[in-house]
DNA sequence: TAACTATATATTGTCGACAATCACGCAAAG
DNA sequence: CTTTGCGTGATTGTCGACAATATATAGTTA
């Protein structure tokens, strides 16, 4: 997930995304390369080039000859990319309940271990850093390249994004757990087809749960 | 699909992904930037822009101060790309049932009637880029704006590189267009969940083909 | 002879400057 | 009063040069 920045573009773009994803450069935003030259101490090539690698993750939008924005949003956009996100990561978990090894399907399950007494004391961890873990290990375990790079390199960043963004730090702790060890159970007995259900499931309870967030929003 | 190159580095970058994909530069081929740079008649700068958004379609891996190399093609990466335009395209087919306008079903249905006169004269046609616009306004049909980038600015250009360079002219092309057929009228009868499931068996079968194909050819 | 080191070369990463293009404001005409 | 055209200012696109890093070669030693 996270990748080594060896050159000052990469810890540039990192910066910069990570400034983007907490929301301390705002949704819409211009990215002037002049200002975030000064701004990170670096030259306008390598802010060109952290621009370019935003773009590719589409976190931010480029026009020819006019400059970058960060990419609108707006809570359909949050909609679609659970969309795809429950098409892809069930196929995720099918592909995992047939290609995962033995070991990382022990792994797996010990993650849930741990994670079961972590909520036990301080739910907060789980949200983010758990559900990560666990949908990270299903997506590699499905052994597909593709797969892997769709999901990392462009969705993921983006969901964080609109989710702090528009202010889900969601609940759903409790609930999402038996899930997790629902689908987990599922990979464990190669049952391929049903770790996909639930998966899908999943993120789909998700989805409605971030829907009603929103329109409630909306009415108050 | 297209989109209008403007800058001199959109069109290296167009120009540079077309040899690419047609074979002209060859897979696994190392993309050396002042080498590239006198071969194209622009400055270093162009170059370095168009292999970054290169990197980003997964046509070209990059690995810090070393550079770039056209990505290694293997028959297991082309039936992956295929799982997951099966899950993905499968999904854009019951979006599109459930969001295309009516205007757009029409035209739809009209593209496979022009089809359909094309075939009787030289089938050769089709193939390419009738099946290409065929699956394009589903896509595009779907209204799903993640969908639509994932789909066109990353697998769609691999899938054709894989075609070409491993070789899969393929035939499947009366077959295909019969499917293309029920999908249509699944389409224009608003049944999304038929939809999905025929586009997923056409994207499955093509799989199947070329799977076929690239074991006869390890065979023969 | 094999393995390790050090140098040399070529390539990538980074920089500052120049050229091309666009956005904004103002003026003038309908 | 609205609209069209121009000019100014700033930003992006492009370029060539320099610095940092990796690969290849040659030399040395066990």
């Amino acid at each position: 997930m996270t990748f080594e920045a060896i050159t000052n573009a990469d810890k540039t773009f990192v910066q910069i995304r990570s400034d983007i994803i907490a929301g301390r450069i705002e949704s819409g935003a211009k990215l002037s390369e002049p200002e975030l030259s000064t701004k990170y101490g670096v030259s306008r090539a390598v802010i060109r080039e952290a621009i370019n690698r935003l773009a590719a993750c589409h976190i931010v939008e480029r026009k020819a000859n006019v400059g970058a924005r960060v990419v609108a949003l707006s809570p359909e956009g949050l909609i679609q990319l659970y969309q795809v996100r429950e098409a892809l990561e069930g196929m995720a978990a099918r592909l995992a309940a047939e290609n995962m090894s033995a070991d990382e399907v022990a792994q797996l399950q010990d993650l849930l271990v741990s994670h079961k007494s972590s909520i036990a004391g301080s739910e907060s961890y789980y949200q983010e850093a758990g559900d990560v873990d666990f949908h990270y290990r299903i997506i590699m375990g499905s052994k597909n390249e593709q797969l892997i790079n769709v999901l990392f390199n462009g969705l993921y960043h983006l969901v964080r994004m609109y989710r702090v963004q528009l202010g889900m730090a969601g609940p759903r702790v409790t609930k999402a757990f038996d899930e997790h060890l629902h689908i987990a159970t599922a990979i464990a007995n190669r049952d391929g087809e049903l770790a996909e259900i639930l998966m899908r499931r999943h993120i789909h309870y998700s989805k409605n749960t971030i829907e009603s967030l929103l329109n409630n929003e909306l009415k108050g």
